[in-house]
DNA sequence: TAAAATACCGATTGACGGTCGGTTTTCGCG
DNA sequence: CGCGAAAACCGACCGTCAATCGGTATTTTA
């Protein structure tokens, strides 16, 4: 999948701000250059045909929200770059981490060590969590 | 940077098969789907101006290899790709890793944390082995 | 030097994002 | 209910870029 920087900016701003119609989305992305309110629309209609927002009725606009979380997207967006890079049956997101790990000075590698092990220290205090 | 679909094929043949003019690239490739021999030839060119291949005249025809390999592609693509959605200042593979973390359940997150330990081992036997 | 192999140039096609004008639909209010 | 405004929708156009390939210039080699 293939983002514009337009849709990124969009995309950007619902995140920030969930759950606005294409005017508020113009008024806010016309500061730095966003075209007219036509070019917007059109622009959101594009990330809603591809899925990444979710839209509904109120009053006589549409409300949009992100149907995809950042680190979701970001993840999305790697496997797509890297999809045809990656053997057949692996996982592209390991994969694709394996691959830069190589990449990675020895700083960098320790860096990502730690905050794995964050992340799954923060796993097992959820289902801590979930079984109580 | 982009890449279309013959131009990744044209480079993962490049990685397996270094120092190949564009003759052998096209036979290679020709037989699931190429073009002509000046099809290949305008890929092998679009992907020399990119940066991604060096060539060197040999007899009357260049020599290609593959200026990068495929662990440093996918680095750039993954930079690329994110560079948009991550602070300016972070270290982008680094943040991009982190936000994917997130994606990964938690078999992943183990997998991963396993191979930068493996990766860390091993760039550790590397210094040993320099200072010798 | 002539023929063959190859590089180079330019045109065309097809996607796709961005842009926007014009028309149709829809909503809310009098 | 009907009117006016607001918004959605449609379609067109542009720029970019990969893929494709024909034709021509250039280079190598015999």
């Amino acid at each position: 999948m293939i983002l514009g920087e337009l849709e990124k900016r969009v995309l950007q701003f619902l995140w920030e701000t969930p759950d606005s119609d294409a005017k508020q989305v113009h008024a806010a992305l016309t500061k730095r250059q966003g075209g007219t309110l036509n070019t917007i629309q059109s622009t959101l209609d594009r990330l809603f045909k591809k899925g990444l927002l979710s839209r509904e009725k109120q009053g006589h606009a549409f409300y949009y929200c992100a149907k995809v979380g950042r680190e979701e997207l970001i993840a999305k967006l790697i496997q797509d770059v890297t999809g045809d890079f990656i053997e057949e049956g692996e996982d592209g997101l390991v994969a694709a981490f394996s691959s830069v790990s190589a990449a990675l000075d020895d700083d960098k590698l320790l860096q990502l060590e730690k905050l794995i092990q964050h992340q799954r220290q923060l796993r097992s205090l959820d289902h801590f969590d979930a079984d109580q």
